[in-house]
DNA sequence: TCCCAGGCAAGGC
DNA sequence: GCCTTGCATGGG
């Protein structure tokens, strides 16, 4: 046991198995910002009242925030430990959000047995990462944006789309639901930067049977329904089943893994359908975590 | 100016 | 089935 759960807080006191900025910057989810030291206590201190509680902001070195749906954390990295705030209603909201019944120290001696060096050098500079249980339709609408797109524009149409519909807080817009999205016309969507993916997103809400809300995240066939949706191809709905349904035996394969798979396993591969079904083969049911050690590795470590 | 980004659908064969 | 092309947008 990583954490420990007090009434309105969470203490994460094993700072090997998570790491705030590895968790939130590999690329899984796209709502979350550093936040100033005052900001941040101003913030938290709203959450709960927690006005008679002595916040040490002093001793904080690093605070980000993190929104999922309606909801906000706030995690603070101290020197030995992490502490995250919420409303005291979501903490087990969040210890299942932050994947803190896992054992990740289990995880990776698994995928070091391996002996993939590359891979063993990913683990040692990400070592913190863990892979989030994020919404299943939040995770849709997200990755239905990231389609030939890079993660700065993602992150900032999110954004837009937030406060174009979604409900305000005080502090910060929430995810837009459902009927919300639905009852945007296409120009709206288009309004907030989407491109030609607006189109998805749009073809999508229109269609009665959009139902990313009721998928049987049990269902053996969950890949092919996610692949009829429009704009939802291979690496698409693998995102989805990896990083909004957990499935852990898929490993999306984008730009940055083909890459990596052509520099470090096998350089005449390109067809990124085979290179993903070859990873899958030699990862198995560890695949989705290793391809987020690998993939954040090769994006923002690469060249040190 | 061209190239690239967590790709995909459509059309041609 | 496989291969090619067009696609909105903003940053480097």
């Amino acid at each position: 046991m990583i954490y420990e759960r007090l009434y309105n807080k969470i203490i994460i006191h094993n700072k090997t198995d998570f790491n705030s900025k590895h968790i939130l910057e590999c690329g899984q989810v796209f709502r979350y910002k550093i936040l100033s030291i005052e900001n941040a206590f101003c913030k938290i201190s709203k959450l709960n009242n927690i006005t008679n509680e002595k916040f040490t902001e002093n001793l904080c070195e690093l605070i980000y925030e993190v929104i999922t749906l309606d909801k906000i954390a706030y995690i603070c990295e101290y020197n030995e430990f992490y502490i995250i705030y919420c409303n005291n209603n979501f903490i087990d909201y969040f210890i299942n959000y932050f994947d803190l019944n896992s054992d990740y120290s289990l995880i990776k001696q698994k995928l070091s047995e391996l002996n993939i060096e590359i891979l063993n050098k990913a683990i040692n500079c990400c070592y913190g990462v863990r892979i989030l249980n994020q919404n299943p339709y939040e995770v849709f609408i997200n990755f239905l944006i990231s389609s030939n797109n890079n993660i700065k524009r993602i992150q900032l149409i999110i954004e837009k789309l937030c406060v174009l519909c979604g409900e305000n807080k005080g502090d910060y817009y929430a995810f837009p639901t459902l009927d919300k999205l639905k009852s945007l016309s296409l120009n709206d969507l288009r309004s907030v930067g989407l491109g030609y993916r607006a189109e998805y997103l749009y073809k999508n809400l229109q269609n009665s049977a959009f139902n990313i809300t009721e998928l049987n995240a049990n269902s053996d066939n969950l890949k092919e329904r996610l692949l009829n949706f429009y704009g939802v191809g291979d690496k698409v709905s693998e995102c989805i089943l990896l990083f909004g349904f957990h499935k852990l035996n898929y490993f999306p394969t984008d730009v940055w893994v083909q890459k990596l798979y052509n520099e470090y396993f096998d350089n005449s591969l390109t067809d990124r359908k085979l290179i993903a079904k070859n990873l899958v083969n030699t990862f198995k049911n560890l695949s989705g975590y290793a391809q987020q050690y690998l993939f954040y590795y090769k994006r923002c470590f690469d060249k040190c």
